[in-house]
DNA sequence: TTGAATTTTCAAAAATTTCTGAAAATAAAA
DNA sequence: TTTTATTTTCAGAAATTTTTGAAAATTCAA
């Protein structure tokens, strides 16, 4: 079937480009498949689905919950837990945007400040070049930073189209 | 030495952020080592430093300077070649951003576009709900891709922060 | 309680990615 | 040309990451 296949192509792209992004490519395809299902599906359906084990499925779905994209949902009558993506792109991908920078980015910034602190009253020249190296990294990354919260802290699903418009 | 601590603190935290962000590690931590580095460095040197073979030092090195932040540097009378990194910020950043962008966005900005049109017919209520769940990925990041246009494309260092002020 | 259904855990296997190192290719000097 | 220095390649080894699957733990109905 022609919606089914379009489904699956999606599926493994998005796998894909997880993998080629630090994001576990199950996780990834499990995200895509109840990105791109209607209805709730449980861990039994998402393991015949996507052809993976228990334990992987179980693995991928619950980090899916803890990053807050993907809730769980009772289906009276049955004991079986199910699961659905959240479906409003900009908040699910704002979610794994914050998420990722406190995990991954925000420790390495502390680092760098850190490196910065310690390098701040170095005399020699390579001692000044290397602080500035640093710090130049930092200011840019807190401009960045400056930027995403603005992004992120609006509640306007127009707002990226309100801010290109002012930047035009 | 302080310094030289500093610096492999550097090289390590680069080199571990890379990991997570699907950049080798080699390749993130000959970038910092070049970084951190006030003169030109051979491949034997990097090699040393860094302590991998030389096979990886090699590759490591070309894939950066395909990447366009590092460059060669002849040395008079020397038969080896040296090799310095791009130390402007925003310019190595920037080269890594849209390489990045075309090497693995764009293919799946394609993808994605393909299907939301294979499925733009489809009358069934599963097949628009999943025509809305792809159309929406793609106008996000549409919106996002013209604002990192307009980020890119810019001269002034100062860009990011007059953007900043604008906003607030 | 007991027992069946379901979920979770995690050691080991499989898959994937990265790295090595020696041989081949190339480039420059003699 | 021949020799020597340097760079590149790439098959196999090593390291890392992912996945499996069965046992243990948990949950809930009877």
């Amino acid at each position: 079937m022609e919606l089914q296949e379009a489904k699956q192509q999606f599926i493994d792209t998005w796998g894909a480009l997880g993998s080629e992004w630090g994001i576990n490519k199950s996780v990834a395809q499990v995200h895509a498949l109840l990105l791109s299902a209607s209805n709730p599906m449980s861990t039994d359906e998402i393991m015949e689905k996507l052809v993976i084990s228990r334990g992987n499925a179980n693995m991928s779905i619950r980090q899916l919950v803890d990053y807050g994209i993907v809730y769980k949902k009772h289906i009276a009558g049955d004991r079986k837990e199910y699961f659905v993506a959240e479906k409003d792109v900009l908040k699910w991908a704002m979610k794994i945007a914050v998420m990722r920078k406190q995990k991954e980015l925000d420790p390495v910034m502390d680092i760098l400040r850190e490196i910065s602190k310690n390098t701040e009253k170095d005399k020699t020249s390579e001692g000044k070049e290397f602080h500035k190296t640093v710090k130049d990294i930092q200011v840019l990354t807190d401009q960045l930073e400056a930027i995403a919260n603005k992004l992120f802290n609006s509640s306007g699903g127009d707002l990226l189209l309100k801010l290109i418009k002012l930047m035009m």
